[in-house]
DNA sequence: CGGTATCCCTATTGATACTG
DNA sequence: CAGTATCAATAGGGATACCG
């Protein structure tokens, strides 16, 4: 591994913005279904609560990493599209995917402690 | 990207395990300190109170991604190494390290929403 | 459709003191 | 040294109803 020194780690950096439950679930759903995703699609496909969601996304936003297009508000129509630095993201998922495909499924027991 | 379905999806349970706002940090050290580190090593290196390493080390053992060693207990002498599992997630923290490294530090601040 | 507004619950975290 | 015990604050999250 090459070097990664503690102060201003990067490592922290991503992880000041990232570690909630939903946000790489979302950012993943951009990569399986489509580079733009709209409230409801995001909201059908992870099942989690429009407030939850909204504040996530907003979180996203925020940070840089979704951008939001709002095309008419009546009926509203907003779109979420990655930004340069959402679309970067999209090996430490490929990291992480093959790393969960070897994490074993019955042995261990995740949120069990 | 590959193939990344929903049901059973593997990055789903590596952020069931993850995403509180220590693990990757922890696991971190491990990669750039050593294989080996001490109770007192990670909370100094990591600045956390000692219940809330506590927790995070039982958790990271309950999933199978460090393993606890035990070598005397008066004074005590305590290691955690990572396991095969444990040392699969190297990747996932460089792919982590290139993004946080390509983040703007100024023009967007994280947790400031 | 794309969100807000509430209400409420729980997990995570910090601070601090203490123990074998 | 390697934790545990308490106490308390707070952020994340679910459920539900509602709004423009």
């Amino acid at each position: 591994m090459k070097d990664i020194s503690r102060a201003h780690c990067p490592i922290r950096r991503a992880t000041d913005i990232l570690t909630d439950q939903w946000s790489f679930l979302i950012l993943r759903e951009f990569f399986l279904e489509g580079r733009k995703r709209r409230f409801q699609d995001l909201q059908q496909e992870l099942g989690l609560s429009p407030n939850t969601l909204s504040n996530r996304l907003k979180h996203l936003e925020n940070t840089g990493i979704l951008e939001r297009r709002l095309y008419s508000s009546h009926p509203p129509r907003a779109e979420y599209v990655l930004t340069e630095m959402g679309a970067r993201f999209g090996p430490v998922l490929e990291a992480l995917y093959d790393w969960g495909t070897s994490y074993p499924e019955t042995d261990k027991k995740p949120k069990s402690d």
